[in-house]
DNA sequence: AATCATTTAAACCATTTGGTTAAACTATAT
DNA sequence: ATATAGTTTAACCAAATGGTTTAAATGATT
């Protein structure tokens, strides 16, 4: 019964490798036998913990999902400054996106093509929009940034800090084809980009 | 030999059907089986006009990209005002993005879980990248815009657009579960947004 | 009428794939 | 030592899927 007392940790192998295999090619793309593979297992220990492709994908993409969701709560306080918001977000987002430049990828896909699991996972767990709306709309009845509806500022930062890792392959080979490190060295330099870019536009007018 | 003096344009249902059908679930996901129902037609003449899915599929994926791409170009004039750049950039590709919605999601997949692929098509189709740095550089000397890297400008520009169509599925839970209208205006508001943001960070400080 | 391209229907094939089963082996815990 | 959980091997199954084939229609062209 209690899986947890076994001297390998056999579950958490098989884990790691289902997120490598379904992060890299999507649910449709995966196949069971690579997951054991990329585990060092068999195909019949994987069904073993597992019992179907189904329930091991739900596994990785809930928590890859709670994740993301995680790192971005954590930034929000409802009360404080906007720009320490976007400095603490633009930092622990794109530190978790350095470490996982595939699973942006991966979600909106999963979510395109199946936009019914969506009700699956957001019950369990919750973005504080409510937070940071709160947040927002101090700071600008503050008047220590414009007026603008808060879900587009949040947008507007989720999408600066993601595109270039959605869009990577396609960045490597329009931009840098020649300087194959130019790659890394823009995404070293973006965010203080971000940053930058987020004050200069905030600001209120002088 | 040739199929264009048929009757019924059978090839162009096809590759409208191959497109629906590709586009909603990736190379994949998509069944030949339901490409020949979406056209209304059997499986054999869809092998007999395009001789195997993947001789389909580049076709479909080359002319989506090649779409945005020349969008993408067509806003690109070497000497002129990044402002007048931007507002034309932004509408134009809003609007094409409103009206295939799902593409995005679409390539970004596609050559992430396959990135040799750009190599297909990178010579047959080209971003007017030199020419859009060669805008930015000019805007720069010329005081009209603060000095910044043009790569990050047009990334900028691309994720502010393109992040709200690729993330939809979950906008539309996370923000406006409760009025679903919400999320159509939100991006009826977001070219306005748009460009507002872009003007007010790249002014030059007075 | 005869030729040629287009289209359908239906059966068929080889391969892949998710999943199962059964027997045996190993290490651990009691 | 004996039971138990974990693990392997290998064969197996059913369904799905990309693709083929054949024979028969249909339609247009000449």
């Amino acid at each position: 019964m209690d899986k947890g007392k076994t001297k390998h940790n056999t579950e958490q192998q098989i884990l790691e490798a289902a997120r490598t295999v379904f992060i890299r090619k999507g649910l449709d793309g995966a196949r069971m036998q690579e997951i054991a593979d990329e585990a060092g297992i068999n195909k019949a220990l994987l069904h073993y913990y597992f019992r179907s492709k189904e329930k091991l994908f739900n596994h990785i993409f809930e928590n890859a999902l709670a994740d993301i969701f995680e790192i971005i709560n954590q930034s929000i306080h409802e009360e404080g400054d906007v720009y320490v918001f976007i400095e603490t977000f633009v930092d622990h987002y794109l530190t978790i996106l350095k470490k996982n430049p595939f699973i942006p990828n991966f979600i909106f896909n999963e979510i395109n093509s199946h936009p019914e699991r969506i009700g699956l996972f957001s019950r369990k767990i919750k973005l504080n929009i409510p937070g940071f709306i709160r947040m927002t709309e101090q700071n600008i009845a503050q008047k220590k940034m414009i007026s603008m509806p808060p879900e587009h500022l949040i947008i507007d930062l989720l999408g600066m800090c993601v595109f270039p890792y959605v869009a990577k392959p396609l960045l490597e080979d329009v931009f840098f084809r020649d300087h194959p490190a130019g790659a890394d060295n823009f995404l070293y330099e973006r965010k203080q980009h971000i940053i930058y870019f987020f004050k200069k536009a905030l600001q209120p007018k002088q």
